[in-house]
RNA sequence: GGGGCGGUAGCUCAGUCGGUCAGAGCAGAGGACUCAUAAUCCUUGGGUCGUGGGUUCGAGCCCCACCCGCCCUACCA
């Protein structure tokens, strides 16, 4: 049993989020955690919410509310969404408590004691009205090399330049039209460089293991040979305050030292929480002071993966004192960096780049409010973007439910459960068991194996293939077997001996789907009598905040939690003679075909 | 400009070390069956494996060039 550390990553809290930002994170994780909890591993699952930076800001001055209260409520829907979709998470937490602005501080302290955080002096532009930082995207202007008039601080769309925010020519604020002021401003950065040798040898060694997706270790060793010293903080005041600049409180920490700092502070909240303060260690300090065997798995869009493979492991590098400079690990005593990375690729839309602005979007909200959680999770888990950039279709969302989930497995789960109560009334013993019934229970117990191993080498969609194909075995075994033909008093012993062992294959195969399936299982474990949750469920609960005198202020907020001891385990469980089977209902729901178009119509909207 | 990824049956995609690799699922066609949400089961796929070269006894799989699509390029997060 190893502890195992499920790092996901933090959605930004500046509107809701869409289905691609949950298939790139949030279920692939899930679905990890779930596996590895029934696998018998001890998990820790964390995240949270990432509520600072200028986009938030943004949008909080275009609704005309303060940053704090539109994190609040977007921390709101997205805490919704989440629990809805049923992730696991041990907790889900916030960048706005003052338990991470603590952890942050001591980050910041121990890294800049070691020597890894230097003074540099920027030429930056600022608004004028406001005095924050705007970021090369929120500047437009003439490009000096084409003349497009609407082209970026960072780069010329028209003639796909890469420009620096000082060449455009008359430049203005995208946010409100006014010229942007460039002043020489202090800032602290990150010294990369110093600690890159020590994230070489981190990234060989990784890529060593041969566990890491080829695309992510090949993306990761290449923006190591270019590697140069990175801002840490920004003029701006909605963030961390920076230590040591308590009395500039236009100067924050900036977003790459904030938010993947949350794993390491959402573990340290869950462990006060638990009333176990140095609890989260066994997770994140080597051996002999944490866990013998602790793993962490960090899970994002590819968009992240520079966070994941170089700012957050490079932090944990300069926190223990382990580059060029030398330095010591701070109270935390020295910390694990990531076992694996792994990053998925990015889900379109019909088509097309999911675009809030452009209404190119399905929230998640949306889609749970008309249709079942799981049938998302399936098809994010079959269909989603695991190793290439993969394409939501409502066309196939609705093909993949009805001829997958509801034909498929929800079929064999109804048709199973309605002989056994038609004919019985509850789960009948086997009485003497043939080749052909050897043979299926085999075939199933042998998906134990072969899914087991691809969900934990992260090939999720051929774990979910596999799994569908051993539910085809146990729907050709009761075709071949023909349990409904079998009338006679002469017959029953074997009647009961075929229903004995689709019960059993039912169950198994409800195991092999748990992971992705959690919401169904419940259902189906319930069909068959069983008492009780058999997934256990995340759920909603509010808190408060633990340091309220050092945060952002938040005050009581929600927290993502569950309690997952119950877990089952991975593997075959007899399925209990004379346990009661009702008529069932249905576990899924058919799409009729029309929701396409309407959902098409919604879209065009 | 530089870096990366992808282009395989109508659709979505598998193809690990080059030699049963030309495949799966879905859709379509035909058939069987009726326990089940008209579900299930069986049969049915000849697609220049983006294009053109090259290496090799042999290449989707290796090399080169080109075409197309997508992503990243570090002050979006």
């Amino acid at each position: 049993m190893s502890k195992v550390l499920s790092a996901v990553a933090w959605p930004y809290a500046n509107g809701p989020r869409h289905i691609g930002h949950v298939a790139g994170f949030g279920v692939p994780s899930d679905v990890f955690s779930r596996y590895m909890r029934m696998a018998g591993h001890d998990v820790l699952m964390v995240s949270g919410t990432d509520e600072h930076g200028t986009p938030i800001l943004v949008a909080a001055d275009k609704e005309g509310v303060s940053a704090r209260e539109l994190a609040d409520k977007n921390n709101t829907v997205i805490v919704q969404d989440l629990v809805d979709l049923g992730l696991s998470y041990d907790l889900f937490t916030r960048t706005t408590t003052g338990n991470h602005y603590n952890v942050v501080r001591e980050m910041f302290r121990t890294v800049h004691g070691n020597g890894y955080m230097v003074e540099q002096t920027t030429l930056s532009a600022i608004s004028p009205s406001t005095g924050r930082t705007l970021p090369d995207r929120y500047i437009e202007g003439t490009c000096p090399i084409c003349g497009y008039t609407e082209a970026r601080g960072d780069q010329c769309d028209n003639c796909g330049n890469q420009l620096d925010p000082t060449d455009l020519k008359e430049p203005r604020s995208k946010i409100n039209g006014e010229t942007p002021e460039f002043v020489e401003t202090q800032h602290f950065f990150l010294d990369l460089p110093a600690l890159a040798e020590a994230l070489g040898e981190w990234l060989d060694d990784r890529e060593a293991s041969g566990t890491w997706r080829p695309n992510v270790i090949k993306f990761s060793k290449n923006i190591l040979e270019d590697i140069r010293p990175r801002a840490m903080t920004r003029d701006i005041d909605w963030g961390i305050p920076v230590p040591g600049w308590e009395d500039q409180p236009t100067k924050r920490l900036y977003v790459w030292f904030d938010a993947v700092i949350g794993y390491l502070s959402a573990s340290i909240e869950w462990a006060r929480r638990l009333g176990d303060a140095d609890r989260w260690r066994e997770w994140w300090n080597p051996a002999p002071h944490g866990g013998e065997d602790a793993l962490s798995y960090y899970f994002m869009g590819k968009d992240n993966i520079v966070f994941h493979s170089q700012i957050w492991p490079a932090e944990l590098l300069a926190y223990d004192g382990r580059g060029d400079r030398g330095g010591e690990p701070g109270e935390y005593g020295a910390l694990n960096l990531p076992t694996e990375v792994v990053s998925s690729e990015f889900l379109t839309m019909e088509g097309k780049q999911f675009s809030s602005s452009r209404g190119v979007v399905i929230f998640v909200h949306d889609v749970l409010a008309r249709y079942q959680p799981d049938a998302l999770r399936y098809f994010i888990s079959a269909a989603g973007p695991e190793t290439s950039d993969s394409d939501f279709t409502w066309a196939e969302f609705v093909q993949r439910t009805n001829s997958e989930l509801v034909a498929g497995w929800g079929n064999l789960v109804n048709r199973t459960a309605n002989m056994i109560a038609k004919n019985f009334g509850e789960v009948p013993a086997a009485v003497a068991l043939e080749p052909v019934d050897e043979e299926v229970l085999a075939a199933v117990a042998a998906g134990f194996e072969t899914v087991g191993d691809l969900i934990g080498r992260h090939r999720q969609r051929a774990a979910i293939a596999e799994a569908m194909r051993v539910v085809g075995e146990v729907n050709r075994y009761l075709t071949a077997t023909e349990p409904y033909k079998m009338k006679g008093d002469d017959q029953r012993d074997r009647l009961a001996t075929v229903l004995h062992v689709a019960a059993q294959c039912v169950l198994d195969c409800n195991v092999l789907l748990a992971p992705f399936l959690p919401h169904s299982s419940n259902k189906v474990w319930a069909t068959f009598g069983g008492e009780g949750e058999f997934m256990p469920m995340p759920r909603i609960e509010h808190v408060q905040d633990l340091d309220p005198d050092d945060g952002a202020g938040i005050g009581t907020y929600p927290i993502i939690t569950g309690e997952y001891s119950g877990t089952p385990r991975w593997g075959r469980r007899p399925v209990e003679v004379g346990t009661t089977v009702e008529k069932p209902t249905p576990i899924f729901t058919k799409l009729d075909p029309s929701v396409v178009d309407e959902e098409l119509e919604r879209l065009g909207r």
